[in-house]
RNA sequence: GCCUCUGUAGCUCAGUCGGUAGAGCAGAGGACUGAAAAUCCUCGUGUCGAUGGUUCGAUUCCGUCCGGAGGCA
């Protein structure tokens, strides 16, 4: 069997997947599936920039909007929910097009890269912060040191939750997150993939479109989605969204909203930046630098030109 | 008009008892395998407001000028 074809749009947040991807959709008769770790939420539709129904035009979306806020999720639960979707829209004869900007999902997705059946244990992880409070993060780190070494050398010690995690690898499965790492990647990819980039040659650009977005956001009514997520206690994963935390001085009235809405732009611009971190690394994907095309148009033909040669269809 | 304070990195400010300077924030670069919109690491040269003087040497002391803040009239 051959590799399922498939197109990825990948880029920092605001710089048009969601445009690109329905319109690549539109073109090449496929379904956006989004790789994107907010959006998976119900609710929440301002603060992650869910697209809107007449945004949408048409163009069924995958895994967005079905998930509880309340609830917990992880790049292994994406990676389930992610295969079975592209297998539909494959058996209905379509095109998959994997839309988002969470590095992780989108790699673990296209590298087929395999996760062990453990989930996370709260209660060992709250014992082991505890433990790293009481006695430092360098006693940690030593424990993953005498257990794994690779993974201590490659894991600063002040980043408690990886090492952490390393620890509890070990501990549920008698294997070291080094070498589950090494098997995880030795099944080859299943699909051939188009990856597109979008980015601007200059950076300014891209901030200067995210703070709009933040304004336009607030404008929509942002402060009270975030607030009725506020009143909602139980919230696990999503309560790390941006638009979300950010507020929180505000409506415990210990910060006034334009400082709070500064803050919201500030850390949507740091979070563009480790985006564009994280996709740099890959070859494979195709760079558009938005800023350089005169319109729309011409990124089109561009993009359809890079697809033609690398998916046969 | 007079008096006092003030002008140092993009911002807020330290500091140099005279030997051309350093924090926080902002920003940049990087890492990333079950919380990833998360988590973590690294990075500080700038006409020390301008101009004269004293000095081997001035951002530092003195004079003048130009900004800014406050007070008195």
């Amino acid at each position: 069997m051959s590799n399922q074809p498939i197109i990825v749009v990948l880029g920092p947040t605001a710089s048009g997947k969601t445009a690109l991807a329905v319109e690549l959709a539109k073109i090449y008769n496929g379904e956006v599936v989004s790789a994107d770790s907010m959006q998976i939420y119900k609710g929440m539709n301002i603060l992650t920039a869910k697209p809107s129904v007449s945004e949408m035009q048409g163009i069924k979306h995958h895994l967005i909007d079905f998930l509880e806020p309340e609830k917990d999720f992880s790049v292994a639960d994406y990676l389930k929910l992610a295969n079975r979707s592209i297998d539909d829209i494959a058996k209905r004869g379509k095109l998959p097009i994997l839309a988002g900007g969470t590095g992780l999902y989108i790699d673990a997705l296209i590298d087929n890269i395999k996760f062990d059946d453990t989930t996370k244990d709260k209660v060992f992880r709250d014992k082991l912060f505890d433990l790293a409070k009481e006695k430092g993060n360098h006693y940690l780190w030593e424990k993953l040191l005498e257990i794994d070494e690779p993974s201590a050398l490659s894991i600063h010690e002040n980043n408690v939750p990886r090492v952490i995690r390393a620890l509890e690898v070990y501990e549920k499965t008698g294997q070291r997150l080094s070498e589950h790492k090494k098997q995880s990647r030795l099944e080859q990819s299943r699909f051939c993939p188009a990856m597109i980039g979008l980015t601007f040659s200059d950076r300014q650009i891209l901030y200067d479109r995210i703070n709009k977005r933040v304004d336009t956001m607030i404008s929509k009514g942002l402060v009270y989605e975030a607030e009725k997520i506020y009143k909602n206690k139980a919230l696990n994963t999503a309560h790390q969204a941006i638009g979300y935390k950010e507020l929180i001085p505000y409506f415990s009235g210990q910060a006034s909203l334009e400082e709070c809405i500064e803050k919201i732009k500030q850390e949507t611009r740091r979070y563009a930046k480790r985006q564009l971190t994280w996709f740099r690394r890959d070859e494979r994907i195709f760079w558009i630098e938005i800023d350089k095309y005169k319109n729309f148009v011409e990124i089109l033909e561009k993009i359809k030109k890079h697809i033609a040669k690398c998916i046969n269809m």
